[in-house]
RNA sequence: CGCGGGGUAGAGCAGUCUGGUAGCUCGUCGGGCUCAUAACCCGAAGGUCGUAGGUUCAAAUCCUACCCCCGCAACCA
């Protein structure tokens, strides 16, 4: 069985651009598919993915954006239990609900997949196979819960017990929500199961360990080659990592719900014990979605994958909340490197803090949530996308709140932006035709610059700045030119009108991949073509001679 | 002593790397403009930049100690 993809662009006039060698890859972070996806996850990097996209295709980069649904584990495995449903309903209902909300933000995927896949399975499967044949797999033991009465082995989740110290009943196996105290699971007294309450014991089984102290120097050079470029949290955060040194991990469990280890292509000798038990552990197999979520869109369109993983003029660019940092500053990295195919390695990794919920978490358990489509659907999809660019949590937390954000989309939108728009549309009148005048171009290029530059950071957040900047700059120099008080068919008139109908242009032109939506319909009303990004002045000259004001309507309303 | 991030005007944030008159959005007050969606422009009030010390001619910024908030501690962004 299959999941659904998504690729926007086969249901969408849009077009996906590919003029030339330049590649930017963008990979989103695979949402984790055991709940709906709440605000916090807008922020932190679905939005943003999007937003760099479209900037990056307007300036005329080859663009590929992959992600999918992260469909298995122990968390996914407990919602079904609590549900009394598959864990395969689970996922696929969520599955959906995701490519609802996606359709509905405009977000532009090339691809967008899940991990039940079975391009996916045969892509981990290979990834496993060739980091195990070049050494970087050891056998390990581990100890785990088992529970005779269902004949397997249950992971620390579902295990409750008794605390050594306060006494509390039904406390998880790792720590006493009572008494804080941290446990080992050796010291819970009376462990049972939470599927049938009945006793479980510890004992041994064997998995795989990747040897990371292996790769660790490689790794390192792979960090300092890139850090210079990388946001300073960032770069704190990963040399913790490595300053503390990289230990073996487990890459197999005893679950049932995962991809299954590749027996058959498996040295006998290598093999584990009960191996046909084992599934490969989802931190492994998760992250290994960016390359197959990439082969199987070239599968689809019949293109080469190297010209994204092997071609030195392309650039990868990854976008994620802060806890999947270390997979992939340091682990991703490193599968990639283990496997010794010379793939290309992360260029910029864009990690975002946390939206909270005033000053808290957002927390589904706690009441605390906002979801997204509702959300979306309730303000409209610019509204949103414009928010979420402009107040994205790159440096730190962000604490989110309805009030606020209805008071920054109404006076940093509607009154900025939106209003310029139509002070300059209804002075100007219908019947308007620009000169030819470079002067609004002029005044861009410092706002083009920034803009640029935020859009090779990855910072949604800077990119804004640099559209509210020009808008501000546009409004100030708009009241002191005065152009109403000067006689409407005057030269100065259709001087000074021509200039601020070129700035209607660049500054459509720069918000187009924040709020696609208000764009297309502002380029019918005044006649453009947007597609690129307006970074010289022949692109310049010629939107502005089809410029013409085909309505007066105003771009947004208040919300 | 587990690790990381944060503490800047009533609210939300930028500035800290590279020390030199403390900035943005909203809110409040006053003025201007009348092209525009009561919008736009100018100005004012409001901050001992978490606390205490240190370095320096000069500290929000560098150093030391401490306090408070948040997140992570191996899968809830």
């Amino acid at each position: 069985m299959e999941l659904p993809y998504y690729d926007f662009f086969e249901s969408s006039p849009e077009t996906n651009q590919d003029n030339g060698d330049e590649v930017r890859v963008i990979f989103v972070a695979w949402p984790y598919m055991n709940g709906k996806l709440h605000v916090g996850h807008l922020a932190g990097y679905l939005i943003p993915a999007d937003v760099i996209a479209r900037a990056f295709r307007m300036r005329r980069f080859k663009t590929l954006m992959v992600s999918g649904s992260d469909c298995y584990g122990t968390p996914i495995l407990l919602t079904a239990f609590k549900e009394k449903v598959t864990p395969w309903e689970v996922v696929s209902f969520y599955h959906e609900e995701a490519l609802k909300l996606f359709r509905l933000l405009k977000l532009t995927f090339d691809n967008y997949t899940a991990t039940v896949n079975k391009t996916h399975h045969e892509v981990v499967k290979w990834f496993f196979v060739e980091i195990l044949r070049n050494g970087f797999f050891e056998k390990g033991k581990d100890r785990q819960f088992f529970s005779p009465s269902l004949s397997r082995f249950v992971p620390d989740r579902f295990v409750i017990g008794e605390c050594p110290y306060c006494k509390a009943k039904e406390i998880k196996s790792d720590q006493c929500e009572e008494c804080s105290a941290v446990l080992l699971p050796e010291q819970v007294i009376n462990p049972v199961s939470i599927f049938d309450n009945k006793p479980v014991e510890l004992r041994e089984s064997e998995h795989y360990f990747l040897a990371w102290p292996k790769l660790q120097s490689e790794i390192q050079n792979y960090f300092e080659l890139h850090r210079s470029l990388w946001r300073p949290w960032v770069v704190s955060e990963t040399e913790k990592w490595l300053r503390e040194g990289l230990k073996k991990r487990a890459v197999t469990r005893d679950l049932d719900w995962g991809i299954e280890i590749p027996v058959d292509k498996i040295d006998e000798s290598l093999r584990l014990a009960d191996i046909h038990k084992k599934r490969i552990y989802v931190w492994f197999e998760a992250v290994t979605g960016y390359y197959s979520s990439t082969v199987e869109y070239c599968l689809r369109k019949g293109l080469e994958v190297d010209r994204f993983w092997k071609n030195p003029k392309a650039r990868h660019y990854y976008f994620m909340g802060k806890d999947n940092l270390p997979f992939h500053t340091i682990f991703w990295p490193g599968q990639l490197i283990a496997t010794r195919k010379d793939f290309l390695l992360p260029y910029f990794p864009a990690i975002n803090q946390y939206l909270l919920f005033g000053t808290d978490k957002f927390s589904k358990s706690k009441g605390r949530i906002v979801d997204s489509y509702d959300f979306t659907n309730k303000y409209g999809t610019d509204y949103v996308r414009f928010y979420f660019s402009a107040f994205a949590p790159e440096a730190s937390d962000f604490s989110f709140s309805e009030e606020h954000f209805k008071e920054q989309c109404n006076s940093l939108l509607v009154d900025k932006v939106g209003n310029f728009v139509s002070r300059v549309s209804k002075l100007a009148g219908l019947d308007f035709r620009p000169i030819l005048s470079f002067e609004a171009f002029l005044d861009f290029e410092p706002f083009l610059k920034k803009y640029i530059e935020a859009t090779d950071k990855a910072s949604t957040r800077e990119l804004c700045q640099a559209i509210l900047d020009f808008a501000d700059f546009l409004n100030k120099d708009f009241t002191d030119k005065r152009p109403w008080s000067f006689e409407r068919g005057s030269h100065t008139f259709q001087v000074l009108m021509s200039k601020y109908t070129g700035s209607i242009i660049l500054l459509l032109n720069i918000l187009k991949p924040v709020i696609p939506g208000a764009i297309s319909r502002a380029e019918k009303q005044f006649n453009l073509n947007l597609t690129y990004l307006i970074d010289s002045k022949e692109l310049f000259e010629k939107e502005l001679s089809s410029f013409k004001i085909n309505a007066l309507a105003n771009m947004f309303e208040k919300i």
